[in-house]
DNA sequence: AATATAATAGTAATAATTCCTATTTTTATT
DNA sequence: AATAAAAATAGGAATTATTACTATTATATT
């Protein structure tokens, strides 16, 4: 039961730290992958959801199907391009009071809450309007 | 590309609106199957996916790894139980301003929020409480 | 150094979902 | 009612992300 140390973990804890875009496990294992060439895998996935249960990494489901990982666990929320799916951190004020006007009228305990937005993104919306205007 | 009339849609569809519980896609084909037998699973995902894309129902993704479909189209929020995995309706006042409130400082264009509760429901709350002040 | 045990690599297995194709249904037209 | 065109189906194969299995290796403890 006593955590062990491993070199695996530490690089993808550090690679997972570098990196602002919230990658995927095989992102992850692609970029560790070059420079610790035998790294399977089941080990990113492994390491990516042990981190995830203590705590030191978040795992978001984004509607993508695909689970992304992002080494900041401060409180913040994200946004998904609908065009070309990337994730942006948004900085925002709090809207930690939905969760008290979602359980004012349920019988329930309402433990915390998932939300992300969607839309197009900066980047997109340029080029998009580019688009519109050459034609 | 014009729409043809199938037996197993309506019935998918009947189905779905005669519960308020957000099955999943295998829930509803083993139900539609006790009065269609040889409904495949194959149908009943192309015809929940083409209902969700015309927008006749409603695909929701709750962080369980399963998507979940409802026939409920209206704007509303959902609560998932994390004992028992039930999904449930809330009514709650709205929080549409969380989609001004995330755009503020963004240079992208929002488009929408995805949004759940989880927590413990009502039924789970009360078997907890009693298991515990039966010790 | 010896030992115990956690972690790994590599592969197989699982689960949800989508894709493929020959056949059947539906719909429009005669 | 018969014909023809196109959409939908059944059944199974394929895909994708992820987890499980197991013999071997790395880490930590005495």
């Amino acid at each position: 039961m006593a955590l062990k140390h491993s070199k695996q973990r530490d690089m993808i804890k550090e690679f997972l730290m570098g990196r602002k875009d919230h990658p995927t496990a095989d992102v992850v294992y692609a970029n560790v992958h070059i420079q610790y060439p035998n790294i399977s895998l089941g080990t990113v996935y492994r390491n990516l959801s042990l981190l995830a249960d203590l705590g030191e990494i978040k795992r978001l489901r984004l509607g993508d199907g695909v689970d992304h990982f992002d080494a900041d666990t401060s409180p913040h929320y994200h946004f998904i391009c609908s065009e070309c799916g990337s994730v942006i951190d948004l900085k925002m004020n709090s809207i930690e009071t939905i969760t008290d006007i979602a359980g004012a009228d349920f019988d329930g305990q309402i433990a915390g809450h998932v939300t992300y937005f969607y839309g197009t993104c900066g980047n997109c919306s340029k080029v998009q309007s580019a688009a519109h205007s050459a034609h």
